[in-house]
DNA sequence: GCAAGGTC
């Protein structure tokens, strides 16, 4: 540190926000400053006198609010229609202090003329030093011999301030020089490609109804974009998820002890023979014996971590429904009165040195939570624990923690009400012993098949005592003794589909951003909101977010250009190079350079490739200069009622690509929709209403397909219904695909689906076989008629070791390999007829001898050959091969399949006519 | 009229 003789110097000292300035000039001046106004109404000045080093200083302290300049483009570029959007790569860019903050500027600058020394107090981060650099250009262009440093602190507490000023550094140039290359890139791209797009579709297409199109911006960004992608991404994964049956055994024992839920340690299979074989093996033995019983082990649930500003928006989202925007905007305002801590922060632990007892012993006063912030305070009862570390430190802000009690004021709405509350509940809790339960998990053997139930039974409540927005369920179950055996009071065979992930909801969205590093824990809010402002997305009531149909076009045409711009993937590999920068790896104008230069060509060729954002575009939207058109596009002839929201009709229609779909007129409120056959040439609606298909009438629907696109033996002309009965449509998408876009989108891996009710449907649970709604596969009528029609052997005519018929509908038999746990590399036979059931193990077909015995069988798992303890001394093979039937464990013949619930060889027991319980489960 | 980043 230079020194100046004579007598004391004037330092300048500057924060980046109004509070700090107070704050620090408080903890300098020990309380004594004076208050003088500056030009700007929000930014005082604070006087007071201060040695740094023992020079004596007469310090004048104020503020900026935030940066002080922004990047603009050079004047002749910024018309919209001035320059190529191509040349914004190019452009001069300045940066220049914007109207509303000329006052601030002007404060710094008649501060600075009569300073001898300039300290910088911005926050530690590198928007802080990039904004230390803009206070200094200020004050340096009104004093060129400023005496410059940078002041270093960590937190708003005497010992941080009083160090920092003592050990004053220089300003660190290539942190600023990063956020330069940011802001820079962020300009560029997003101007070029806004005003290419803006340019492009707004008056090409009725985007809106409302007739603003002319004003609508159409934007682009590299933070709104990736945002944006999370949602169309999450819902194209809901579009093409394909629901698929799957099948669990369920085991309860109820006893004067009460109800022990028993879960199958398979969880579930997919392969509903494997599952019912291993079921009726359950069924046959039911006895069963425990295995295991280990003692309780003491399990702990924790409180969080202290709170930052993206878990409280995600908390806020979560307890109270509020929008991340909102939350912040009412932690703002509690932040300004002064009864919360500075809410944009990313730390998540407490510095060593605050005082955390000082905030508990305020809120003794509460009402609510006062009695427990007592308990805290005193060391015999332990419930004070010292806080987590979340591992983020943003060196500039604290966590969240209330910083004033209130037990409520009167100008608070509930939404401050709620948010003061979360962040004193989160505080109390971090400062918290965890949750204890002692955990029991029993397990037990039915016929070689595993199952557990868990018990928990919760010691201590902890810190849930006063975090009341998590629960910590406890369960009792029966004390059971390892070898007791007992015969289950249920024990069912129970089928679910799988069902595609929710739409994203405001805590997801702002977990992907975080992850991703998409935007920073002050603006991930902004983004979120500039989707709905912009109209690419909407919020639903239960804080879920879908793409609107621009939204969704836009992402669609990049997509289809091959581009990732609308991925986090951009914004990650600028980051990388910020840090680069940062550290002097990488200079900010080698960044810049090969930055731009991709990021122009990449511009360059999303021009030429244009017509994929229009062809997108068209799927959503009519061209607004031809309203003729665009009336018979949404006019449509009805089919039948929707059978998804069952409040509108859904009609026929063809879209601009010449493809033809059924969708509700309800759109886009309901998306349900059936795409028919690419080939459809032509399709009408007849008066015929289909016989088979319900609720309400279904009309059926003439089509005419184009010879050229289906396979021989298909007429060309087709009196058709879209219900679910029509064989040959189903064939049809089967073989030539629909129209629908959303089938190029299927997820990896996923077979297309010859589900005629389409996969443009947004809910699950319907059933698989018939594609009906209203019951699930295991209870479906067809189902039930194959299975009652199955034979229940089958024939090897030609006494081929290869070749099986099935019986039920004469189809020859596709061989297969079993990829279950229980059977894997077992053979069988089965039907491949859409709702023909039949199945036969290879090995039980073609061993007909009848002497099988344990685990000698080909391919056998060992499986079979597992001891299952039990009946008649049989110790392995209790289902032994005879032909295709089966021989018990008792050694008497038993038909291979049979209803378990009644015993009649002619149909299966989920179908049985005599089960009592409407969920199809039986016992 | 474009971006994202500060903050009142």
């Amino acid at each position: 540190m230079s020194r100046r003789g004579g007598g004391p110097v004037t330092v300048l000292n500057v924060a980046e926000k109004p509070s700090v300035a107070k704050s620090v000039a408080g903890i300098l001046s020990r309380g004594t400053f004076r208050t003088r106004e500056g030009r700007s109404r929000y930014n005082k000045i604070f006087e007071f006198d201060y040695a740094i080093n023992g020079q004596p200083c007469r310090m004048l302290m104020t503020s900026v609010i935030g940066h002080l300049m922004e990047l603009e483009f050079a004047n002749r570029y910024r018309k919209w229609h001035s320059c190529d959007p191509a040349d914004l790569y190019q452009a001069p860019v300045m940066k220049h202090v914007p109207e509303d903050k000329k006052d601030i500027k002007k404060t710094l600058e008649e501060e600075a003329r009569k300073s001898d020394w300039l300290v910088l107090w911005l926050d530690c981060d590198r928007e802080g030093e990039n904004i230390a650099f803009e206070v200094v250009d200020v004050c340096r262009a009104v004093k060129h011999n400023l005496f410059i440093r940078r002041a270093h602190f960590s937190a708003l507490i005497d010992r941080d301030i009083h160090e920092a000023v003592q050990n004053l550094r220089d300003p660190n140039q290539l942190f600023a020089e990063a956020v330069d290359a940011r802001q820079e890139i962020d300009l560029r791209i997003g101007a070029s490609f806004t005003r290419f797009q803006t340019m492009l579709l707004r008056d090409r297409f009725a985007i809106d109804s409302t007739g603003e199109e002319r004003s609508r911006v159409i934007s682009y960004g590299p933070c709104q974009f990736p945002t944006l992608g999370f949602i169309v991404e999450r819902y194209w994964e809901i579009q093409a998820h394909e629901p698929e049956e799957f099948w669990t055994i369920n085991c309860s024992h109820q006893s004067e002890e009460g109800l022990a839920t028993f879960n199958w340690m398979r969880g579930h299979l997919f392969d509903y023979a494997s599952a019912v074989i291993l079921y009726e093996m359950c069924v046959e033995e039911p006895t069963a014996t425990v295995m295991n019983v280990p003692h309780p082990r003491e399990r702990f649930k924790y409180p969080p971590y202290p709170l930052n500003t993206i878990e409280l928006e995600k908390r806020a989202s979560r307890y109270f429904r509020l929008s991340s925007e909102h939350t912040m905007k009412v932690a703002e305002e509690l932040y300004q009165a002064g009864f919360i801590s500075y809410p944009r922060t990313e730390t998540d632990s407490f510095s060593s040195r605050t005082d955390l007892c000082a905030m508990v012993e305020e809120q003794r006063r509460h009402p609510a939570w006062g009695s427990y912030a007592q308990r805290l305070l005193e060391p015999e009862g332990g419930l004070w624990r010292n806080p987590g570390n979340g591992g983020h430190d943003d060196k500039a802000h604290p966590p969240i923690h209330p910083t004033k009690f209130s037990s409520g004021e009167s100008n608070w709405s509930r939404d401050h009400l709620n948010v003061y509350e979360l962040v004193v509940r989160h505080y109390l809790a971090c400062v918290s012993q965890p949750a204890k339960a002692a955990e029991t998990t029993v397990e037990i053997d039915i016929a070689g098949e595993r199952f557990s139930a868990s018990g928990r039974a919760i010691l201590a409540k902890n810190y849930l005592e006063v975090y009341r927005f998590e629960s910590w369920g406890g369960s009792v179950i029966p004390v059971y003794e390892k070898g007791q055996q007992f015969i289950p009071t249920t024990l069912t065979l129970d089928s679910a589909v799988t069902r595609p992930p929710p739409l994203l909801c405001e805590a997801d969205l702002l977990s992907c951003m975080d992850k991703a590093g998409i935007g920073t824990d002050a603006t991930m809010h902004d983004h979120i909101k500039k989707l709905l402002d912009r109209g690419y997305a909407t919020k639903d009531a239960n804080t879920r977010f879908s793409p609107t149909n621009l939204g969704e076009a836009l992402v669609m045409g990049y997509d289809d250009m091959g581009y990732e711009l609308w991925k986090p993937n951009l914004r990650a590999l600028m980051e990388r190079d910020m840090n680069e920068v940062s550290v002097g790896r990488k200079t900010k104008a080698e960044v810049l350079e090969t930055c731009l230069q991709q990021m122009k060509a990449c511009f360059l060729d999303a021009r030429v490739k244009k017509s994929k954002l229009l062809e997108a575009m068209t799927i959503f939207f009519e061209r607004s200069n031809n309203t003729d058109e665009s009336e018979s596009q949404t006019a449509g002839e009805v089919i039948r009622r929707c059978n998804l929201c069952n409040e509108s009709d859904m009609a026929l229609r063809k879209n601009r690509d010449g493809n033809f779909m059924v969708g509700c007129m309800n759109y886009p409120q309901c998306r349900n929709a059936v795409w028919l056959p690419g080939p459809t040439l032509e399709a009408s609606v007849t008066t015929d209403v289909c016989q088979t298909c319900g609720p309400g009438p279904v009309y059926k629907i003439l089509f005419k397909f184009r010879q050229i696109g289906i396979p021989p033996g298909f007429d060309v002309n087709h009196l058709g219904c879209i219900g679910g009965c029509d064989d040959i449509l189903k064939q049809l998408i089967d073989i030539c695909g629909t129209g629908s876009r959303s089938q190029a989108r299927r997820a990896p891996g996923t077979v297309p689906s010859n589900n005629i009710q389409g996969s443009n449907t947004r809910q699950g649970n319907f059933c698989i076989h018939c594609q009906q709604r209203g019951h699930a596969s295991a209870n479906c009528p067809s189902r039930a008629t194959a299975f009652r029609n199955s034979r229940l052997t089958a024939t090897n005519p030609r006494n081929d070791e290869s070749t099986v018929s099935c019986n039920t509908c004469g189809t020859q038999c596709v061989l297969r390999t079993a990829n279950t746990e229980a059977n894997r590399g077992r053979q069988f036979f089965s039907c491949p007829t859409q709702g023909c059931s039949f199945f036969a193990w290879e090995d039980s077909i073609n061993n007909s001898s009848g002497n099988a015995t344990t685990g000698s069988n080909s391919g056998g798992s060992g499986r079979r050959g597992r001891g299952r303890g039990g009946r008649g001394g049989q110790s392995g093979g209790g289902r032994r091969n005879s032909g295709t039937s089966f021989v018990s464990a008792t050694g008497e013949p038993v038909s291979g399949i049979r209803c378990f619930s009644c015993g009649d060889p002619s149909h299966f027991a989920n179908v049985c006519p005599n089960r009592n319980n409407s969920n199809g489960n039986y016992y």
